[in-house]
RNA sequence: GGCUCCAUGGUCAAGCGGUUAAGACAUCGCCCUUUCACGGCGGUAACACGGGUUCGAUUCCCGUUGGAGUCACCA
């Protein structure tokens, strides 16, 4: 049998970066083995439900590639894919009452009042409690009337308070866990709806599911979907628990860290592409040395008995290296298509776009990079004289007031402001002087750019700047010099 | 705190009883160069600790320490 996954995300607002390597992930099992994948939404908690958020999902599957085979929009024989729909079906009441005819499950009237004085502890500024089987006492009788007297009520799973339960996990192992620490968690809630926790192994049971992929934050509670599964009679699925992304902290992956989520990482200017190959390569490594996958490549590649166990800190700087590997890959007119915005946005008179696209190209790491690069074109920013001062170049302010002095009526003369033909100029003159290139490139260059460092060299930023711009500046520089 | 998991350089990581312990990012140096970047070359840097098992442990077992996750009518 063919591998069939599924990605359950709850609509609760944007992409997070975790669960966008889950669903990476589930979705490369999947397609390696030439299997499913499957999308079902879990919006089983009406209050954290977040309006837009399922379009989020959507839209984001589509951007990256994860492209599913079945869904809500998709049907694939198993439907309904929302967990809302599938509670209009009853299905998980139907489920919850067959555990409770097999003891394994119970009705539980217990109000807040009475859960808030059932013994807790307070660690880490966290509530403790754990139900103490109170209404598992409770008669038929007692039910029926409280029933009938339509007092709200929860189902709770009815665990065993001796010996242990085992489960398995593909890259844990076995875990085994004394059964006295398994709460008896809440199956259905007194809203009538399941929570995650039952609604999540009656819905992949019941859609087929082979593997199980999530984060590695279930793990401490899969022993009791395990109970649940063997409850039922059902088979328990392959469980595959991913490792945790951390911050820098080495803590979970939180909103607060500003690039927690797929909409942060774009808004920061990066690639799609790049995102997915890093956030591929989180947890995950390759049998030879690439690092460079197209989402093809690592479908083909990708072993998920592989994947570490050990945590990994989400890097923003190798981040940052791989989105600049994916932008110099780029061709050149795709790269100005996707710059242009980011080039507009930073240069308002008429430069020749292109050309500075291509200056930029090698030299950013993401979009973002390009308004820093290229806003001397813009304006001539302030310099200080001390800028002409090169130790390698063997420059200084003398030298470059000469070197300039020199050159202006050389480059007053010349007509043809092209690139190679200001170098030959230059050159030439370079020559006579019998001097280094850089003598007299610093100079102009510093005098044209105003800055330490530019994404080309002077002859370039004349040909964009044009005659007039250009001389100007250089004036300009002539006069700081002078007046230094 | 209970329970569970994890433990190779600053970071991602290879390794799966015998290796000079890969590679990548970052960092440092050199080369290239019309500044910077790109590119090329090279350097610094790791098996948490203590016991076993073994002829031999980074690798297997136990403990210690450290880190993380989890303990909701959230997923």
């Amino acid at each position: 049998m063919k591998i069939r996954t599924r990605y359950a995300p709850s609509p609760t607002g944007k992409m997070h970066v975790g669960n966008l390597r889950s669903a990476l992930y589930e979705f490369l099992i999947a397609k390696h083995d030439g299997g499913s994948f499957m999308l079902r939404i879990e919006d089983t908690d009406q209050e954290r439900f977040v309006e837009g958020a399922t379009e989020i999902i959507y839209r984001t599957m589509e951007k990256t590639g994860l492209i599913h085979d079945e869904g809500p929009d998709k049907d694939g024989g198993y439907g309904p894919y929302v967990q809302s729909e599938r509670m209009q079906t009853g299905i998980y009441m139907k489920y919850a009452k067959e555990l409770i005819d097999k003891g394994e499950a119970y009705y539980c009237f217990c109000d807040k009042e009475r859960l808030a004085t059932l013994k807790s502890e307070v660690v880490e500024g966290k509530e403790i409690t754990i139900y103490d089987k109170h209404c598992l006492g409770l008669s038929k009788e007692e039910i029926r009337a409280n029933l009938d007297a339509g007092k709200p009520f929860v189902i709770r799973q009815n665990n065993p308070t001796e010996g242990t339960t085992t489960f398995h996990d593909e890259l844990y192992g076995a875990i085994t866990v004394q059964n006295s620490e398994l709460d008896d968690m809440i199956l259905i809630k007194s809203d009538g709806y399941p929570t995650y926790n039952f609604a999540n192994v009656v819905d992949d049971h019941t859609m087929n599911i082979t593997h199980v992929v999530r984060g590695n934050e279930y793990l401490s509670s899969s022993p009791k979907y395990v109970r649940l599964y063997d409850a039922f009679g059902w088979e328990v699925p392959v469980y595959v628990h991913l490792p945790l992304i951390t911050d820098e902290n080495h803590k979970k992956l939180s909103k607060r860290s500003g690039h927690s989520s797929f909409e942060d990482l774009l808004e920061q200017g990066f690639l799609t592409e790049a995102i997915v190959n890093y956030i591929a390569l989180l947890g995950w490594s390759p049998e030879d040395n690439n690092e460079i996958f197209s989402l093809q490549e690592l479908i083909e590649k990708f072993d998920y008995k592989r994947i570490s166990k050990s945590p990994a800190v989400f890097d923003m700087v190798k981040l940052r290296w791989m989105n600049g590997e994916y932008l110099k890959a780029m061709d050149d007119d795709k790269f100005f298509e996707m710059a242009e915005s980011y080039l507009k946005a930073a240069l308002t008179k008429d430069f020749d776009l292109k050309k500075i696209a291509g200056m930029v190209k090698t030299r950013i790491e993401t979009f973002n990079d390009i308004a820093a690069q290229v806003d001397f074109f813009e304006a001539l920013p302030e310099y200080d004289v001390e800028m002409y001062t090169h130790k390698k170049m063997k420059t200084n302010s003398e030298t470059s007031l000469e070197v300039l002095t020199e050159v202006l009526p050389l480059l007053e003369a010349q007509e043809d402001y092209s690139n190679d033909a200001l170098y030959a100029t230059l050159v030439k003159y370079v020559e006579e002087k019998g001097c280094k290139n850089g003598y007299v490139m610093w100079p102009i260059r510093t005098a044209v750019s105003g800055k330490q460092m530019t994404p080309a060299g002077a002859t370039e930023i004349m040909e964009i700047l044009g005659k007039d711009e250009s001389l100007a500046r250089i004036r300009k520089g002539i006069e700081l010099l002078q007046n230094a």
